[in-house]
Order: structure tokens, then C-alpha cells, then sequence
DNA sequence: CATATAACGCACTAACTAGTTACTTCTTTA
DNA sequence: TAAAGAAGTAACTAGTTAGTGCGTTATATG
């Protein structure tokens, strides 16, 4: 019998993946130094024991996290499908999409911010992590020469520069919200400031971009 | 004798500034859960006791090099003396300076971080930071204002949302310069790296508030 | 059924860490 | 100059934490 039917009492490949769903929300809830592997264990209903024979370490642990929310968050952008668009309705696309990925996954930024606190140190032992990325600015980089094809894109514009910008003003809104709050006095979070905000995201790389905003 | 001219053994104002200078820094290497207050001792080359005698816990501590960090940031914007300049150069300016604040003074940037992976708890204790801020707002939505009076800029630019993106294309690629360089696959705090960046981020913001870009 | 193998769990340790106690030394001022 | 109080220190405590040794239990396979 190849497929399980019946819930196993004893199940590896759900037991390890309880444990990644429990240190996902550990590391972003509280950063690789605040999180602690007891808590992991709680939350995965597992003992700290097989995090140790499943993972080796914490910090290995950490790897694996991050490694697995960059591909999710790439992942997610290959199904957008964006060649099927026409460059100017895909980009908009695309700056939805960022936004709101960030929004209904708000424990990828804090991962990334983590990794950053340690200056990348765990994403560097990864290899597969570069790829994922060279096809995605690739695509960007399509789409901008679409763009510019059909004659809505002004040319010259850099990928990556365009992606970093993209990422940023929906990014740097949703980690600091907090303190953002606080000293902008108005609650950042209300429904009505988030619509404003993405209208406001998606003006700002329209104009960047486009030839007739 | 009101000033004193000789360097004192025993001296108060010189040690809690000293621990408040190492607790910054060790603050910003590793967040507030990672920080030791053991190494915020060492570094301000004082007895851990003096630490708690003077700010209380390590929590106070981290509240207060909040404070003046962001004293410190909006302390240097003002003097810009904005007002003085037409509105387009003085838009310029600000972009500049905050992404030039951002690169010489990263410890900004993690304590930020910080503190927003913990939701603002610390700020919101503080009083004195709101005041801080509002004046800010104040000064670039009078920049706007004056832009359009001059037929310069655009009007009904919300200036919170322009601080915002502001801050955002210049913070979100230095927080993220370590991650980033891996993904892109280039040294994105190379000297012409950066220069490129500031350029795109002037583009940018000008793109987006003059009316003749 | 027997045996190997892998999943699982308890209870421990060695190192670390925020915060404190009890003390000494220096500086100010009446 | 004497006394008071502030600056400074070493050694400690009580609690926490990453990681482990070793034993138990379930499952697959011959």
C-alpha cells in the first residue's frame, strides 16, 4: 500500500512538518536569539528531542525556515503568470500581489528581518536560494522590456532596482507599523489606511515606470 | 568652580554616557533579546551594577537609546532648514539626508527593527516622542504645500505617506543588504552601488511629486 | 513471531543570564 | 576634617536554555 489512509501514531514527515509550522511562527514571533526550542516543541506537540535528531541544531532549523519561506513567497509569484498580461496591467499585478503577500504572511518579514540582524549568515550556507531569484528578476526584466515593446514603459529602468523599490514601500509600511502608529498617530493597520497605502504603491512605481502615468 | 577642567576619576554623566554609547551599539548588533548586558558592561567599560543603578532594567535601557535615537534622526532633519530653499531642492535634500543618515548611522535602522519585532512596547512609554514627529510632519507638508503654490509639485500628496515611502526605498535596502546581496547577486554596498540607489531613489520620489519630473 | 529499526520521551547537565547583596572607595560640603 | 552620600566593585543567586544520554514503544519486514 503506497498511500496512507489511517493517521499514524507515529508519523516522521508530519512530525517534522509540525515542527517547521511550530519554529515558524517561534523565529518570526520572536527572532533566531528570542525564540526558544522549548517553545517549538510545545507548539509542534513534539519532544525537544526530535527537533535535535530531525534538524541538529537551532540555527540549522533556522535555515531550513527561511530557506522555505523564500521558496513559498517565489513560489506564489511563478503562478501570477504575468507573461499573459499585457506589461502594464502585469506590473500592477505584481505590486498587488507583493503587498498582499506581505500582509497575509507578515511572519516572512520578520524572518527576513532576523536573517539580516545576523547578516545573512544562515541564507549563505544555502545554494538553492540564488536561482529561485536569478529567474525571478529575469522575469521582472522581461517585463520591463514588454513594457517598453509595446511602448507604455519608459526603457533603461533595472530589474533590480525596480523589484527592491516594489518590495520597500509595501515592506517597510508592514515591519514598522509599530512604531509607525505610534509616531504617525493613526492606526496603520485600519482597512482604509491599507487601501490608501497600496493605491499610494501602486502611483509611485506607475510614475516610476510608465511613459503616460 | 561651575566647569569642570580636570577629567574626574569618579564621574556619573561620563559613565551613564558611556553605558548608554555600549548599550546602543550592543543593542543594535543584536536586538533586545539577544543583547547582554554583561557585554553592555564591558564595552562601557563599567560594573553591570552601575547599569542597573542608573537605568534601571535592561528594558528601561533599551527604551531610553530608543529615544535618543530618534531624537538624534529628527534633531539632524531640522537642522536641514528646509524652508529656506525652493521646494523641489528641498524635497531633494530630504531624500538625501535620510538616505545618508541611514548609511552612516545603521545602528538607527536594527534598533528600529528591534523595537517593532517587539510591537513599540517601549515607545509606547515614551511621551515626548509624538511631539517629535508631529512637528516633522508639519515641516513636509508645508514643503508640499509650498511646492504647489510654486507649480512645482503635484497637489493632494498625503505627507505621511510620502515620509513613508521616503524612509522606506532608503531603509528597506540598507536593512536588507545582506539578504540582498545574496538574492541579487551583487555587492549592493559597493561605493557605485549606492550611488546608483540614491540616484533611483531620487527619480523616484521627483516622479512622483513634480508635476514636470 | 522475532528482530531490527526508527519514532518518541524523560530527565538531566553545563553554560549562561538578568538582576542583587553586601561591601569598598572616592567626593562633596557643613 | 568629619560625616554623609554617591560612585563603583566582586561575587553571588535563582532561573533559564541549548543540547544530550539513555531508555521505551511502535512499526516494518523476514
Amino acid at each position: 500500500m503506497a498511500v496512507k489512509t489511517t493517521k499514524k501514531v507515529r508519523d516522521a514527515d508530519a512530525t517534522q512538518a509540525r515542527i517547521l509550522a511550530a519554529a515558524k511562527k517561534e523565529f518570526a514571533k520572536s527572532g533566531l536569539g528570542g525564540a526558544r526550542v522549548d517553545e517549538i516543541a510545545d507548539r509542534a506537540k513534539a519532544n525537544k528531542r526530535m527537533i535535535y535528531h530531525y534538524f541538529g541544531n537551532k540555527e540549522d532549523l533556522f535555515r531550513i525556515v527561511l530557506e522555505e519561506a523564500y521558496t513559498d513567497i517565489r513560489t506564489a509569484e511563478q503562478a501570477l503568470k504575468l507573461e499573459h498580461l499585457p506589461a502594464r496591467d502585469a506590473l500592477e499585478k505584481l505590486i498587488r500581489f507583493t503587498w498582499e503577500y506581505y500582509l497575509k504572511n507578515p511572519e516572512f518579514i520578520t524572518l527576513v528581518n532576523s536573517e539580516n540582524l545576523h547578516k545573512a549568515r544562515h541564507l549563505k550556507k544555502s545554494d538553492k536560494i540564488e536561482n529561485l531569484f536569478k529567474r525571478f528578476v529575469g522575469m521582472v526584466g522581461a517585463l520591463l522590456d514588454r513594457g517598453v515593446e509595446e511602448g507604455t514603459f519608459r526603457p533603461g529602468i533595472d530589474p533590480v532596482q525596480l523589484n527592491i523599490t516594489i518590495a520597500a514601500i509595501g515592506y517597510y509600511y508592514l515591519t514598522n507599523r509599530f512604531t509607525g502608529s505610534i509616531v504617525f498617530q493613526r492606526d496603520l493597520m485600519a482597512p482604509e489606511a491599507l487601501e490608501e497605502r497600496l493605491a499610494f504603491n501602486i502611483e509611485t512605481i506607475m510614475r516610476m515606470v510608465c511613459i503616460d502615468p
